[in-house]
DNA sequence: GCCTATATATAACA
DNA sequence: TGTTATATATAGGC
């Protein structure tokens, strides 16, 4: 947009200029290039600053349209910020996306319908599968499990710090849940304690931010 | 947009203000309410505005900070819209937070850390468990299964709209990803086709869906 | 969808 | 953190 000195040239210097010693006190909000932010301080200021409002536009979404919104976020160190109902919309996830299940007979998921009794395979109670078929079920589970957690290892970072905004155990609530500085508030849970020291790589915070 | 000058008001009033032709072509932006929308059609444009408008800002947070972002979102009528490598996130945070594994040897999650062989019991295969635990095995086995799916049946519809945005395998990956229209292009695939008719009960939304 | 006028989100500072 | 000046997001209308 503009950019330099439009100058004063359109405006009548009639009147003395604004006796403020203060012809601009900030430079107001900057434009940026959307790239990785690489100060380590002002990205962590951002990444605050923007997560907020992420998740405050995630509420006003979900209070105006009766969605349900869930929101995992990794920061780079590894911890956990979550929005809204996460588990319920996972496991409502899991199963619109059934992509755990294609271990089961030869891993075609085109198999991933049938049924027994009624029931998907996964919907049987342990019990009730057939001692011939126990073995393979076994298989199945084994790697429904697996592939929940197959890529657990590679990440390192183990720090969990839990941010909750609103719980949605009905659709309803949603539309009751107001955005008060309350439900806003970051609830830092600092999870299973331990030492608290982060050994973050340059002695930057990020972490004495415990309240509530 | 003019800044040089601090007072605007000050310029010569010389001319009319605007003509009147341009009475003011829109009125702009009007200030809502965050409240529940009841015109299903304004609810909708909404809807799509702003759930276009966060995804964008997660993919801006996800460059910028270098974070990982994942986003599901259910519509009212159980359509579900996602961004960002929720696969991956998903495992990752359940993970970090095992709430699928306090049916475990009566639910007591302080349990969850017992390792046999340096392994949890999740992680072991399954050929592995001896004979007598077996059977408290597959009910452990059991109930992570029944949690992952326990609440499948609350929901009703069954129509599944994947929007995918970015997907980040690595997390630097984030980084390198440009937000380009084709980015942020709504990949709308029908999953299994068929009727498109949703028959949504009257204005009564979330219709059967099943309280607890 | 595209457009305009405003309501908001936020980058740079203090 | 809180403030300020701008960059963006978007409600209402085609």
């Amino acid at each position: 947009m503009e950019d330099g000195e439009p100058s004063s040239t359109t405006c009548l210097p009639l009147t003395e200029q604004k006796p403020q010693q203060n012809p601009k006190s900030t430079k107001g909000r900057q434009k940026i290039e959307i790239k990785q932010i690489d100060e380590e301080c002002r990205r962590q200021v951002t990444f605050s600053k923007r997560r907020t409002g992420l998740f405050k536009k995630a509420a006003e979404l979900s209070v105006l349209c009766g969605a349900q919104i869930g929101i995992i976020t990794f920061s780079r160190r590894g911890r956990i910020y979550t929005f809204g109902n996460v588990d319920a919309l996972i496991e409502n996830y899991l199963r619109k996306t059934p992509v755990m299940l294609r271990s089961h007979r030869g891993g075609d998921v085109a198999n991933e319908g049938e049924e027994v009794d009624g029931m998907k395979w996964w919907e049987r109670a342990v019990e009730s599968v057939p001692e011939e078929e126990m073995e393979e079920y076994m298989r199945a589970l084994s790697g429904l499990r697996e592939n929940l957690w197959i890529r657990i290892c590679q990440l390192g970072g183990d720090r969990t710090v839990q941010m909750n905004a609103p719980v949605f155990q009905d659709p309803m609530a949603a539309i009751e849940w107001k955005m008060t500085d309350e439900n806003l508030t970051v609830r830092n849970d600092q999870g299973q304690a331990g030492n608290d020291g982060y050994l973050d790589v340059a002695g930057v915070p990020f972490l004495s931010q415990s309240r509530r």
